[in-house]
DNA sequence: TACAATGATCGAGTTTCTCGATCAACCGTG
DNA sequence: CACGGTTGATCGAGAAACTCGATCATTGTA
């Protein structure tokens, strides 16, 4: 492959083609009318071709001038975009961001944060992704995820991670269940063979499991849902009881339900929720910036 | 303005990009690793973003860095298509040519000539503009043109000028008319008053003017003719008799006419074609090469 | 005829680019 | 656990490119 013209020889045939005229040319560029003469003639030898026509008055571009010069406006602009693009990714929480989160986080926390953040922010470009925590490591680490919003515990091997808050377990039950009579629900009276979990691979599944001991009875669940809204649906259709996150009852995942939740008795069993992120990753600041962002919108909505 | 970044650091970005690994990259591009790493290095600086992730086992592109890389990619298209069509222009008798021919030519002697020359010159791309000598040489003082096929004499003031061949005239006439009975016609028995002219502006009746000397009768012609076809109309409605440059009855300007052409008596007047071009043009070689070009068709035709 | 303006050219200084060598960190192997 | 092999970063030196100021020839203007 030949060489490739440099972009500030075009930039110099570009300025000449507008002024017709090396020295305005050269002072439009900052430079000598020698060196934008030296530029323009360095260029013509690269190309191999005559660009300028001297005529000791007037100067005047070849038609292939005129073409390269044309061509050469295209690059330069497209080169500042590059780099305006490149600069303008560069402050904290602005360019694209890609974000992940787990399934019983994300439809729960995200609603009520993101509008605040796209308006402190309005040159952040948030790429969402749902997806069990593991999936999200994974993706994480290999470079296709910038930050994850995940629950712990959970092992993040070498990652960072950024905890944000403690998220409580409320006991959820129908409100006929004798269980909900008390203010409080001790979890030790509640049948684990009642309890109602998420399908496998779900955290939450993990943190319930192990709020509450392993199963007394039978070691499989008999029915299991996929998510947090069909686990209601199943709870209200009397398979059982179960165990929330008190971060989807702030978002009124019970709402038009006729199920009650109760807090459970101290010390509460709870999930951490966390932003992790490669060690190396340039987002790093942005992941902490991201988190004290959620933990100041959680305070506001807990007091 | 801030600064760009060099084409070559964004080469070395590309390479990166697609490798994923600064030794391969940098063979690549045919520079040490030191070298390749020094200028990915100064383009993050430049533009003040993080580019490559650099995890002590992995090389990975952040979104910033993948951003950049796909529109360096681009980058360096663009600049391998212009140096490309630059130089694609660069060889004899290529790329785009801007010619201009008078109207008394341009129809009877370019049909048969382009083809043979666009088969033997696939890259030229060929601009025409018919327009009379006048304004022809104007815009080839102005760069608008790059070649002008006009006929001499004409004042071409300090033009480059390259002649072609003589075209001799010849007088047409019907028929019916006593003056061609004999095989060849002296122009002095010919009554000026009944020469039919082209109008005012078209060199071919100065040229006429110059060969019949001037008009005894009427000093204004009682009409004159917008183009030759027109004027052959005339002639044939027996409003007069006319002369016709050789290579326009070579092209077959009379057939479907019932006119007859007569040589002049020798000398027979002419008119001498000729390319026209600015001395500083850098398309002088392809004027001379086209004019080699016309000439050897002209004679290819005529033995 | 003197003067101002044009672009080309030259030599010198500076900046930039590039290389080779070396370093520390890390891998897989045995 | 030591080993050679590989990774990218770093350093100093040499080479190349860039830029400048001064000057020149040419041309149009006053």
């Amino acid at each position: 492959m030949r060489a490739l013209p440099t972009l500030r020889q075009l930039a110099y045939l570009v300025a000449l083609s507008e002024r017709l005229n090396f020295r305005m040319a050269a002072e439009a560029q900052f430079v000598t009318q020698s060196t934008l003469s030296a530029g323009i003639k360095e260029l013509e030898t690269l190309l191999g071709v005559q660009l300028v026509e001297r005529d000791k008055h007037h100067v005047r571009l070849t038609t292939v001038g005129e073409d390269v010069a044309a061509r050469g406006r295209e690059l330069l602009a497209a080169a500042t975009d590059l780099a305006e693009a490149a600069r303008s990714a560069t402050g904290p929480l602005s360019g694209p961001l890609r974000l992940g989160a787990i399934p019983t986080i994300a439809p729960y926390l995200l609603p009520r944060v993101l509008p605040a953040l796209r308006r402190a922010h309005r040159e952040l470009r948030l790429y969402l992704r749902e997806d069990l925590t593991g999936r999200l490591l994974e993706r994480i680490r290999t470079g296709r995820l910038d930050v994850a919003l995940i629950a712990l515990p959970f092992d993040t091997g070498d990652l960072y991670v950024r905890e944000l808050f403690r998220d409580e377990f409320a006991f959820v039950a129908r409100e006929a269940d004798p269980a909900v009579r008390t203010k409080t629900v001790a979890l030790r009276r509640i049948d684990t063979d009642d309890m109602l979990l998420l399908e496998e691979g779900h955290c939450l599944r993990d943190h319930a499991i192990a709020a509450c001991g392993p199963r007394r009875g039978r070691r499989e669940s008999p029915v299991e849902a996929t998510s947090l809204t069909t686990l209601i649906q199943m709870v209200e259709g009397g398979l059982g009881v179960t165990l929330l996150p008190r971060i989807t009852l702030d978002a009124g995942i019970l709402k038009g339900s006729r199920l009650v939740a109760r807090p459970l008795a101290s010390p509460a069993p709870s999930r951490t929720l966390a932003l992790v992120a490669r060690r190396t990753s340039p987002r790093l600041r942005d992941a902490d910036l991201l988190a004290e962002f959620l933990m100041e919108e959680h305070g506001r909505s807990t007091g």
